[in-house]
DNA sequence: TTGAAAGCGATACCAT
DNA sequence: ATGGTATCGCTTTCAA
């Protein structure tokens, strides 16, 4: 193993002038910082991290907590924990993973143990357990995700509500007066507040504009497939030609097939949204009007925010909602029939 | 933050004594060692990581590095980083992640900065430029999956190609002498090799005892579920009745409701043998002969070899393939009629 | 602009 | 069975 000492004698220096060299935190010349530079690539020198962490007052280590529960949905989760790992690592950080079923256990030994500078949490849910924990530890704590009890608690997040709104707005604006939720399963709206915030939020703005909003969840725990096909006919036949789409991929691509059997042409004769999804819409069979979810967006914010919090700014604990953007393509028609027509020209056949 | 010495005041002793307390490296009296216990849960105390990996040799660290590919599939993945984190942790270890589209500088860094005291592979490819670096670093490393080139590396896997032998003995000598297997995505066949342990030992088994084995992939990229249907329909227009399955949970639904809609009972008028699956098949609609993929016992074993040379064992770098197991579930009839009878009785229609 | 040296908080060797 | 202390490799204050 190559120490500071070796490199500081190949190079003809003090240790401590090869230590502020490397991390810039005393001016040295630039004669000599050349030489310790050439020393450290010849000698191929990396600092040693127990060292590190004991002398100075950084790991360089992120704990990243996810509950991983068996109803996570494990590409969007991925999405998530690689976005916050890539983000870390810019900023010269590694993840360390906390995947306790008790991520308490986890959350308090890192924090007490000084394993890690800051905690990311994941997968939050509305009573999480692990709101108590970071507000006990003194290790900086930031939640991707909003629990219910946020107070004094450094939050980010997609603003879901604002996505809600808006679109129900788009849909409206476009002339619909009634539009069907694709939502997501049934557990999800139990277990997490974010479908709950964006669903409330276009119910709201719905009842506001006089609109007739129907929502339908997309299975009991995982997808269900043959739930969303039937949902879908149900509410086609019901005269629905405008769906927000509030679910994984799966869903969309059922909603798009069962459009396709049927002959509706998006954008022309049905219009859909797809709204916070994190996957790549422009995949799919048809693109589709998307607000997008990105997790990058979320992650490096969250990694931003620890980060300075190390740096020493005195952040106030608040809730960060990233707002929306909407991305067309072409999947909300211009002027499309109003729904009312769209019964009175096509009588409604028994589901099934 | 309480330390070594606090709680060696609190116990009336001296810090050696606290060390060889907690590690049980060194005989302690009953009564000094309840003394500490106390005075430690009292304290809350937790040895300062960046201390214990200066002092000691250890940093109770393993890096686990995953590629985390376009193509992978994330439900897979999930269940091994999982598995691997609790195995980890359960013998003392916490996980690193190493996410980077390049994995060699993070390997590189973690073992030269001493941060971890092994690395795990995982999602292993054939030409897994890991390999050389593993071979390069001094930091135990063991591969979680088997490359092309696995000369003096620590490996272990599941015995695919036992799979594929158990798969087909079982469909042999219930009687059938043609059997379909249906694979796992073309790119998978590129990007890892276990795919391919399997296909080749079923078919090397299939010509040994004069069976004709058929083979499909289900999709190009990601699983296809067009392409499985219509293979599925196709294969059994063409008299096929029994049914080896390598494949994601997708393509196990697909194919049971394939059957269902035709009418065919599974266990009786087809049989179906699901091998290497890494998700519960007991959760489909149909219970499945299952011989499964248990990505705790891969992931216990690595850790477990990884531990060991940490101990000091002197273990030879060699492949662990871990055998199947059979696990029966009445979806292989006991007594089928022979395939050519099959295909009397019911001439087959044209596809599609 | 640079160097010397005092910690950081454990581990483990050498004594007793 | 227990205590004293050198040591790990770095960061950072204090001096020059």
């Amino acid at each position: 193993m190559t120490t500071i000492h070796e490199v500081a004698k190949a190079a003809g220096v003090s240790i401590s002038t090869v230590s502020y060299a490397l991390s810039g935190k005393r001016p040295v010349s630039e004669k000599t910082r050349q030489r310790i530079e050439d020393a450290v690539t010849a000698l191929g020198y990396q600092p040693d991290a127990g060292a590190r962490m004991l002398a100075g007052r950084r790991t360089h280590i992120f704990a990243l907590t996810e509950p991983l529960r068996a109803d996570t949905h494990a590409p969007t989760h991925m999405a998530f924990v690689l976005a916050t790992a890539i983000a870390a690592r810019r900023r010269g950080y590694d993840i360390l993973l906390l995947t306790d079923e008790q991520a308490s256990e986890g959350m308090n030994r890192v924090a007490a143990s000084r394993l890690v500078d800051a905690i990311l949490v994941l997968d939050v849910a509305p009573d999480d357990e692990r709101v108590a924990i970071a507000r006990a530890v003194s290790t900086p704590t930031v939640f991707i995700g909003v629990p219910e009890d946020h107070n004094q608690l450094m939050c980010v997040d997609m603003d879901f509500a604002a996505v809600g709104d808006l679109a129900v707005d788009r849909l409206a604006d476009a002339g619909y007066n009634r539009m069907m939720l694709l939502g997501q399963t049934e557990v999800s709206y139990r277990r997490s507040n974010f479908p709950r915030r964006l669903l409330h939020a276009a119910q709201d703005r719905a009842a506001e504009r006089g609109i007739d909003l129907d929502w339908v969840t997309t299975g009991e725990i995982a997808t269900d497939t043959a739930v969303v096909h039937s949902a879908v006919e149900n509410a086609l036949d019901r005269g629905h030609r405008a769906f927000i789409v509030h679910a994984v991929d799966d869903t969309h691509e059922v909603l798009l097939s069962v459009l396709a059997e049927r002959g509706l042409a998006v954008g022309t004769d049905v219009s859909v949204i797809s709204a916070a999804a994190s996957f790549d819409t422009t995949a799919l069979a048809v693109k589709l009007d998307t607000i997008p979810l990105v997790p990058q967006r979320s992650c490096e914010l969250a990694v931003d925010l620890a980060v300075r919090q190390l740096d020493g700014e005195r952040l106030v604990p608040e809730i960060h909602l990233l707002p929306p953007e909407y991305l067309p393509f072409g999947s909300v028609a211009s002027s499309p029939l109003d729904s009312s027509d769209v019964r009175a020209e096509r009588p409604a056949p028994t589901a099934d």
